[in-house]
DNA sequence: ACATCAATGTGAATTAGTGCACAAGCGCCT
DNA sequence: AGGCGCTTGTGCACTAATTCACATTGATGT
């Protein structure tokens, strides 16, 4: 569940700030959503809670964070180096959440052998090796949508079996690969048909609320 | 809905391609969904497929294009000019989607005034001004977490009624406005999960299903 | 013109997800 | 020790989403 993740954030929040014990609806709150799911979800852990008093943060947090994958950490390969891959190599926040840029790849040669935030652009064709080199386990793709599939089975074929496509494509894979899409494009398309229904020709009037 | 962009996407390359008709089961397969769900989707925007012989791919697309919001221009403003401002401010398809980056913001003096990607960026005591002058619709948060809810309060105030949030940090908007969220980092988590649940540790037996 | 075929549109069934409400359990106070 | 108040964990009802399955309907060929 993706509201783990959420909840974890929240628990560091809350270590940092000393807390020691956090109610269901607390950490509901923090979350933004209904108690009764955060309790549930957290059951599906083992439950750990100590009933009329609440979650232990720490404990919490560490249980959270075994299932997420712990503290361990997952180099990451970017496939393509184009706008977007430049851009999400110079994030940092990879690097701080434990996401670490072994690699940059593209297959144009004018740019193979340029470093980027620190980092050399290999060639596509060196995917094989850079992931036996670096130990990659998580690809990022941000090539074109036509590229996308390529790439995907590259990766899928040197080993890497979770996948980021940031790519307006949809890719297949074998089982026991997993895909997560990011698409900046259908977020904005999605905040347009909102913006659009709000005043579809003109309209003026607010609904009230 | 989100699956209305992922279609609109495939019968755009499939009017490249030169296809009249589609049928639901195609679409479907292009979408990665189930067929039925195509229809039922299609049938929200008011019939429009052909018994016998499928969708008009063009027609179908308009419709879905009026729906979206049409290729109607939303310039955006990006409020965090730091490492992931940067990065966004450097891709292009913003642009190229029809959301052409009307201003960068940053709170910190000493990158107002920058030019990136050919942006002056304002400082955010100006966004009122900038949100006025340039008509921005959309607002993208690029910022700290603990900057996110202050910077969406100076957008909602500033009449910003669609706001993309690339923060790790839920905010709390009045009704009327829309905010959607882009979290990298639980995106790479969730993959680190199911990473970490193919090999916890000296891989045991995988369940099967 | 009419029968045939094929794919849509949709009622109905199934499934997943959410939230309420309360019994069970734990700590604290007397 | 025992009762009390508080919160967890979860059965149950409810809602939303998905999928099935088929009647409907337009196109097509003879």
């Amino acid at each position: 569940m993706a509201r783990l993740t959420i909840y974890g954030r929240a628990l560091v929040d809350l270590a940092e700030d000393g807390v020691e014990t956090v109610l269901s609806r607390q950490l509901a709150e923090l979350a933004g959503v209904n108690a009764a799911k955060v309790r549930r979800d957290i059951s599906y852990l083992g439950s750990h809670g100590t009933r009329g008093v609440g979650y232990d943060v720490d404990r919490l947090l560490r249980e959270i964070n075994v299932v997420l994958g712990g503290g361990a950490s997952s180099p990451v390969v970017i496939v393509g180096v184009g706008n977007l891959g430049r851009a999400l190599s110079r994030y940092d926040g990879f690097q701080s959440g434990g996401f670490p840029i072994a690699g940059l790849v593209d297959a144009d040669p004018s740019v193979v052998g340029r470093r980027i935030g620190g980092v050399e652009v290999s060639h596509l064709d060196d995917l094989d090796r850079l992931v036996a080199e670096t130990g990659c386990v998580v690809g990022i793709v941000a090539t074109p949508a036509r590229a996308a599939q390529d790439v995907v089975d590259r990766l899928v074929a040197a080993g890497v079996r979770s996948i980021l496509n940031f790519a307006p494509a949809l890719v297949e894979v074998e089982a026991g690969v997993e895909v997560r899409k990011v698409d900046l494009a259908t977020e904005l398309q999605i905040l347009r048909y909102y913006e659009h229904r709000r005043s579809p020709a003109g309209r003026r009037r607010r609904a009230a609320g």
